[in-house]
DNA sequence: ACATTGATTCAATAAAATTTGAAATGAAGT
DNA sequence: ACTTCATTTCAAATTTTATTGAATCAATGT
């Protein structure tokens, strides 16, 4: 049996169906849910992903996990957070400064200290993170 | 006043509590708490901290975040998955390998093809995205 | 004013992650 | 066996992140 075209990946297909022969269960749950175009409905916009990717960013290092456990339950001043994380200044303000910028954190000024803590965001990220058993 | 030792930055700090000086309402909170010792159990484990951070640097990428989306509601193979990303095969591999490796998503081999199809966990942890309103 | 303390910024470097294109693998059809 | 198609693997080039140490800044106490 010859095919009549190659599958899908071979031309840029800017027609709306794959051409032929993809496996059977794919090809039916497909039309199922009503072939590419529907799909395409279901994919969030490109700004969102690309805010939300900045945010599991900032998520992806064990140091700025631990900050942010660190001040879960309580703000704390930099110099306190650095009693656990045992780290050179600058270091902790870069990933302070990451938290910060992806909204998960937020610092307020007290006089000669800048006090930290867990944003509505941060804190709810964190649930996620748990009840997820990760 | 005199400051008997600086707050708590410039010594290691190998002692219990902070030497002097914190901010009231800081001071007040970590006392409440039961003081440095107490938060140190609240930290979770090196070996967790760096799974988890694995998990969100998989996520960390629009590329990735959209294919999630684009297998989140049926199995999809490689070919139809790139319907959409319309990538170098070698570079949609790339990114489908890390989200495997972190286990969000499996693939199923079926002949000539690959499908591919969300885990439990990647389906979770993109509820919690929905759900945190990034 | 001056020195001190808590914290950030900057520029240079080091380390990871991503992209690219060519080559390899492996299942199916002829 | 030979070819085709779907997909992955590999090494090199590129881009992005993270680390370091010196310099800066702003608030406080003297």
């Amino acid at each position: 049996m010859k095919r009549k075209t190659p599958c899908c990946c071979g031309t840029p297909a800017e027609d709306g169906e794959p051409a032929t022969e993809l496996p059977e269960p794919i090809q039916r749950d497909l039309d199922a849910m009503g072939g590419l175009p529907a799909l395409t409905k279901r994919i969030p916009s490109e700004e969102i992903l690309e805010k939300r990717s900045r945010i599991y960013q900032a998520l992806s290092d064990p140091l700025r996990l631990t900050i942010l456990y660190v001040i879960r339950d309580q703000p704390l001043c930099v110099c306190v957070i650095n009693r656990f994380m045992r780290l050179s200044g600058s270091k902790l303000s870069y990933h302070l400064n990451i938290l910060k910028e992806s909204g998960l954190i937020k610092g307020e000024n007290d006089g000669n200290w800048i006090i930290y803590s867990v944003t509505d965001r941060g804190r709810h990220l964190l649930q996620c993170t748990e009840h997820a058993r990760l």
